[in-house]
RNA sequence: GGUCCCAUCGUCUAGUGGCCUAGGACAUCGGCCUCUCACGCCGAAAACACGGGUUCGAUUCCCGUUGGGACUACCA
């Protein structure tokens, strides 16, 4: 068995997105299993559309998701010289042609044919003509073959026939000299020896033109797998109206990359019922046999999970150090210290993102705490002030602020007061967080300390007694 | 319009002719746990698009219908 190679060859006129990291992974999967190679190509051929910016997008999208290459970056627009190479010999084979027809007649070609219901194809007008090369303005054609059937077998979609006579002589050397999409992919493929061509489904009409490329250049066919396309919640492609489609923008919104991995190769794979896949095990089992042949709609819900999972399954002090962008783009600055690792231990099972945890930990750090208008209104009423001067003084003369003799503190107070610990837990958690949301309130006791503890309850005092004022209200 | 692809719970999927009273997961709903919120645990509801064949027997194989999608450029 000749070495496995695959290639991920995204054209940079935009971010990375959802759908290209999937074929990317699907790529780089199938590499990792059978010790292949990944190849990273960029098609930079349409120069009016590519940017330098794409390019690093790209890059930083693969390098989060880690998705690493073992060759390239190739740029196609460093290629020139093979493809021109390749086109001369098509032509001195008699298999290409110069088309000198301008784009206005083509373009009235087409208008007619579609308005008279034939079929918008070339008419092979040059092909008959036979021009030699001249400087006129002109493209190259490639001479398709008018009758018989193409055969194309697909590692997923199973056998794929089309008709020769669908095709028409395709333009595989631009006016300006650029070869076209479907050449370049086509030299490409055959001078980085790949073997199998994996990429998205949008592809598959192109794949008769390719192997007739193949076949035209003397060359075999690499094995071709064509994946389901990702649809957005309308059952359409998958496009910026379905909100994130960015995949660093799933990184901004406080993704970790492995939920991402997990849950990109779980929507067109699968194996058995398992739904959970750590990075080795998907090198593992990975197959093409169990990629599905219908299109996936791209669930933000499962996704959350997935992340959520993750984020229960990361250990405290990598999820602090991921954590501290998050808070500093909340004003809060923050040190990388154990203190933040107990706040994220106590918040990662209940944060889906990061940016959800990075907000429900700003209580921690901010100087005043922002009471939720209804939590105050239900919470800091006069009858519990009495319950906080009480905290106050048992919390000042303990020797050990820690959780258990914070416990026994509350413990103490409800049995004396005569009151249900939920009863002194809700108003105290309002006081130091302000909301009726939190972690255990003795866990946050315990890591706000003493100090800020005692000064954030003798706020909620004064902001009751000062409730009844109008000025305050 | 033409070409091609596709079709199991709302969604991702298991299922490769009898193990199917169709399994798992997300989401939804109920309950338990509990200092709140989550987490966790338990449970419920929820699908083989339709019509013909083939077969002793079809979710599974074949054909058609319907529905959805992709492509249809001197873009990739």
């Amino acid at each position: 068995m000749p070495e496995v190679r695959t290639r991920f060859a995204p054209s940079p006129t935009g971010y990375l997105h959802i759908g290209g990291a999937r074929t990317a992974l699907f790529n780089w999967l199938f590499a990792r299993h059978s010790d292949g190679k990944f190849i990273l190509r960029i098609e930079d051929t349409d120069r009016v559309r590519s940017t330098k910016e794409s390019i690093q997008a790209i890059f930083n999208g693969m390098e989060w998701l880690g998705l690493d290459w073992d060759e390239g970056p190739y740029f196609q627009t460093e290629r020139f010289d093979i493809y021109r190479e390749y086109i001369e010999k098509l032509i001195a084979k008699g298999k290409a042609y110069y088309c000198y027809c301008t784009p206005d007649e083509l373009k009235e070609k087409r208008t007619l044919a579609l308005a008279e219901g034939r079929k918008p194809k070339y008419d092979g007008k040059c092909r008959e003509l036979g021009r030699p090369k001249s400087s006129d303005p002109h493209v190259i054609r490639f001479k398709t073959p008018m009758s018989g059937t193409n055969r194309v077998c697909d590692m997923i979609k199973g056998e794929v026939k089309f008709e020769n006579s669908e095709l028409d002589d395709l333009i595989i050397q631009r006016s300006d000299g650029y070869p076209t999409y479907n050449f370049a992919v086509v030299v490409d493929d055959i001078t980085m020896g790949i073997t199998h061509v994996i990429r998205g489904d949008d592809h598959l009409n192109n794949t008769p033109r390719q192997a007739l490329l193949y076949e035209g250049l003397e060359y075999n066919c690499p094995r071709f797998a064509h994946v389901p396309l990702i649809l957005g919640s309308d059952r359409t492609r998958l496009s910026k109206r379905h909100g994130a489609t960015s995949v660093m923008a799933y990184k901004e919104a406080g993704y970790l990359p492995q939920a991402l991995v997990n849950y990109l190769v779980r929507l067109g794979w699968s194996h058995g019922d398992q739904e959970v896949f750590s990075r080795d095990e998907l090198t593992e089992k990975f197959s093409l046999d169990n990629v599905g042949k219908a299109a996936g709609l791209f669930n933000p819900k499962k996704l959350l999970w997935l992340n959520a999972h993750y984020i229960k399954e990361e250990k405290p002090e990598n999820l602090s150090r991921l954590l501290i962008p998050f808070m500093e783009k909340r004003g809060c600055r923050v040190k990388d210290d154990e203190t933040l690792q107990e706040i994220t231990l106590l918040l990662r099972e209940r944060s889906k993102t990061l940016a959800e945890m990075a907000d429900s930990s700003e209580f921690f750090f901010k100087d005043e705490v922002e009471y939720d208008r209804k939590a105050a209104k239900k919470f800091l009423k006069p009858d519990v002030m009495d319950i906080f001067q009480t905290l106050i003084e048992r919390f000042g003369n303990l020797q050990t602020f820690n959780q258990d003799t914070i416990e026994t503190v509350f413990g103490e107070v409800s049995a004396e007061m005569d009151l249900k610990v939920v009863k002194i837990a809700q108003p105290v958690r309002v006081s130091l967080t302000g909301s009726t949301a939190s972690p255990g309130i003795y866990e946050v006791v315990a890591i706000l300390g003493k100090k800020k503890v005692i000064d954030r309850l003798r706020s909620a005092i004064v902001f009751i007694e000062n409730r009844g004022t109008p000025s305050n209200c």
